[in-house]
DNA sequence: AGTGAAAAGGCTTTAAC
DNA sequence: GTTAAAGCCTTTTCACT
C-alpha cells in the first residue's frame, strides 16, 4: 500500500464520480492543467491503483430481467476442492460475481439471466454440475437499491 | 427492450471484454471503420444500452482490505420502511452495493473498508442506527473469486 | 520534483457521398 | 457504410519554479 498526495486523491474521487471525464475535465475539477493531471494518471496506472475501465451496460433494456443470490457451501475445505470449485464459477458466464466468505455459507455468486425460466435451464444444467456442492440457496433480487464500486477516498 | 442487430451486440461484447478499448479499436474488431462504429456507440448511449464507464481502482493498493458482506432483516415491509432504509443506505459511502431479495434477509449490504477496526467503528456509529432494522448478520469476505459486471451476450 | 505553456500527434466526430 | 476533413483531446517537449 502506497499513499498518495491529496492532488492524486482528488483525481481519484473525480474518476470514481464519473468514469467518462476526460483528462482535462479532470484537470479542471482538482485545479491541475492538463499536462501534469495526464501525467499523474499515467503514473497511477502503472503504479496500479487503476487497474482498468468498465463499460456499464442496461441489463433491463438488454434483456437480463432478473438476478439472483446464490449461497454455496461445500463439502470441504481442502485446496482442490476450492480450486475446482473456483475454476468452475469462472467459466460461467451468468455469475458476475463470487465471493469466498466466513461464516454459514463458503460462497456467494451474484448471477445475472433473462428471467427465471434461464435461471432454472442454468441451474439445472451447470450449477448442480459445479463440483463440491453440498448445500444451495438461491434468493431472487427484487431491486438494486445501490451499485458502485467506488471506494470511500 | 430492443433488439439490437448482431454487428451492435459485437461491439458491446468488446467494450465489456476491455473497458478501455478507442473506437477504432472497437472498429477493428467487429469489422466496422472509425465512423459507423462512433455512430453506433453514440446511438446506444442515446439508447440507454451504454449507461456509463467506470474507472476500477485497486482497493487493496488504497487501504481497503476488507469487505463484508451484511445480511439485513427490516421490521415491516411497508414503503415507508423500505424507502427510508434505502435513502439511509445511498448516504454510506462504504456501503457498496445493496441489494432487495426475496427470501430469508430483505436485503444483503457488500461494504468495503479499511480494516476490521474500521468495520466495527461503522456497525457501531452508522449500521446500528439504519432504521427499520430487525436483525444483522456479517460475514467477511475472504476472497473475491470472480467481479465482473458484464452481461452474457 | 512537479508545474505550466505550447506544439505535435492521435482519435473521434461530422459532413458529404 | 465509406471517405475525407475538421475539431478536440491527449501527450510530449521544454522552460520554469
Amino acid at each position: 500500500m502506497l499513499d498518495l498526495d491529496e492532488v492524486d486523491k482528488a483525481i481519484l474521487r473525480a474518476m470514481q464520480s464519473d468514469g467518462s471525464l476526460s483528462v482535462t475535465e479532470i484537470g479542471e475539477r482538482v485545479g491541475l492543467s492538463q499536462s501534469p493531471c495526464s501525467r499523474r494518471i499515467a503514473q497511477l496506472q502503472k503504479k496500479g491503483v487503476i487497474t482498468g475501465r468498465r463499460v456499464m451496460l442496461n441489463a433491463r433494456e438488454l434483456g437480463f430481467q432478473t438476478m439472483v443470490i446464490v449461497r454455496i457451501r461445500l463439502h470441504s475445505h481442502e485446496k482442490k476442492t476450492l480450486e475446482d470449485f473456483q475454476k468452475a464459477v469462472r467459466a460461467i458466464p451468468e455469475i458476475q460475481i463470487a465471493l469466498l466468505v466466513l461464516g454459514d455459507f463458503d460462497f456467494y455468486l451474484r448471477i445475472v439471466v433473462r428471467d427465471i425460466e434461464h435461471y432454472q435451464q442454468l441451474l439445472q444444467s451447470k450449477l448442480v454440475a459445479l463440483p463440491g456442492v453440498r448445500e444451495m440457496q438461491s434468493s431472487v433480487i427484487l431491486d438494486v437499491v445501490k451499485d458502485s464500486s467506488a471506494l470511500p477516498l
